[in-house]
DNA sequence: GACCAGGGTAACT
DNA sequence: AGTTACCATGGT
C-alpha cells in the first residue's frame, strides 16, 4: 500500500537543487518546496520543509525507499567529504558548493539517459523535457497509480522500435530522430547491452557509446555520469566550458580536450561532482543576471 | 531576424 | 588531424 515516507536529518539534499541541477527531466515544479517526479516506472511526490529540510516522499512506502528511492536518490553517499574536498580546491569551487550543497547526483536509468541526452543536444532544458514528455506519452505505458493520473513510463526499446522517424520528429526532436533510431536498433540488435557496461572502465564504456549516432564525448560523459555513476567523467558543455575558461584559463577559448585534461588532474574522481556544482552555480547566475537586464529594459 | 540552447556529423582542407 | 556548415525547434 503506497502512502508517505519522510526523510529527515539529511544534510546534503536539497530536492530543487537535485532536480534542477540539469541532470534529470522527468518532473514538474508544483509549488516552491514540491515536486513530481516519474522515474522506475513510478510517480512520486518530493516536497521539502523549508526550515527543518526534512523530506517527504509520498505516493511510496518503507519497503520502496529501502529497494528503489534510496539508490535512485544516492542516499548512501558522503557528501560532507566530498563537499570539503572540493571546496578546499579554491575560492570558486568552495563559492559553487555552498551555493548547490544540496546536489546529490541521482542513479538514473541507462536507456533512459541514453536516449534523453541524444534529443539534449544544442537544446535547452525545457525543451528536452518536452520532448521527452512527447516521447512518454506517445511510445510509453500509463503508470497506473489512484493518486496521480495521466503520467507515462519511459518507452522501452521494444516499445520505441515501432517509432517512425515521422513519429519521432513530430515529438519535437528534430533531427535527432534518425539518432533515436539508430540508438533502438543497436540495443535490440545486442550490439551494446547496456547493462555490460557497468563493469566496463570509463574510457571503454564511452567508446561503445559512441558508437551510436548522435553520441558524442559529452552526451556519453553525461550517460556514464548519470546512469553508471562514473565519478570520475567531466561531461563538458556550453555552460562548463564558459565557466572553465573564465576560471582557470584567464578567460582565453581553450580546447575541449584541454578541459579534460585539466579537469582530471584537478579534480580526480570527484569530477562528476565538481562538474555538477559548477554547472548549477555558473547556470543559475548567468540566468539570474540575465532575469536583471530584461528587467532593467523593461 | 539574428543568436543561443547540457553537440554531433559530414564534408571539407 | 583540424575547421566549418549544417542540422530542427523554441525562446529571447
Amino acid at each position: 500500500m503506497k502512502n508517505v515516507v519522510m526523510l529527515g536529518h539529511l544534510d546534503h539534499f536539497d530536492v530543487r537543487q537535485i532536480l534542477e541541477s540539469g541532470q534529470v527531466f522527468r518532473f514538474e515544479k508544483i509549488t516552491e518546496q514540491s515536486y513530481m517526479l516519474v522515474a522506475k516506472q513510478k510517480v512520486i511526490k518530493l516536497a521539502q520543509h523549508e526550515e527543518s529540510s526534512s523530506v517527504m516522499i509520498y505516493n511510496t512506502n518503507i519497503s520502496e525507499l529501502d529497494e528503489v528511492w534510496s539508490h535512485y536518490l544516492d542516499i548512501d553517499t558522503n557528501y560532507a567529504e566530498i563537499t570539503s574536498t572540493l571546496s578546499a580546491k579554491d575560492e570558486y569551487m568552495a563559492k559553487a558548493v555552498t551555493f548547490g550543497r544540496g546536489i546529490r547526483i541521482l542513479k538514473q536509468d541507462p536507456w533512459e539517459m541514453l536516449i534523453s541526452f541524444i534529443i539534449s543536444q544544442n537544446k535547452a532544458i525545457s525543451h528536452i523535457k518536452e520532448c521527452i514528455k512527447n516521447i512518454s506519452m506517445q511510445f510509453g505505458t500509463p503508470i497506473e497509480d489512484e493518486e496521480c493520473k495521466g503520467y507515462y513510463t519511459f518507452p522501452t526499446p521494444e516499445q520505441l522500435k515501432d517509432a517512425t522517424e515521422e513519429d519521432l520528429r513530430a515529438c519535437k526532436v528534430g533531427f535527432r530522430a534518425p539518432y533515436i533510431l539508430d540508438a533502438c536498433h543497436k540495443i535490440l540488435n545486442e550490439e551494446i547491452v547496456l547493462n555490460e557496461l557497468y563493469l566496463l572502465p570509463a574510457e571503454e564504456a564511452k567508446e561503445k557509446l559512441m558508437s551510436i549516432k548522435g553520441v558524442g564525448p559529452k552526451i556519453a560523459d553525461c550517460i556514464l555520469l548519470f546512469a553508471y555513476s562514473k565519478m570520475e567523467l567531466f561531461p563538458t558543455d556550453v555552460w562548463i566550458k564558459r565557466v572553465m575558461e573564465g576560471l582557470y584559463f584567464e578567460g582565453r577559448e581553450v580546447k575541449l580536450a584541454e578541459i579534460q585534461k585539466f579537469a582530471k588532474s584537478y579534480f580526480g574522481d570527484l569530477a562528476g561532482y565538481a562538474q555538477q556544482y559548477l554547472f548549477f552555480y555558473g547556470r543559475e547566475n548567468a540566468l539570474f543576471t540575465e532575469k536583471i537586464k530584461t528587467k532593467e529594459k523593461a
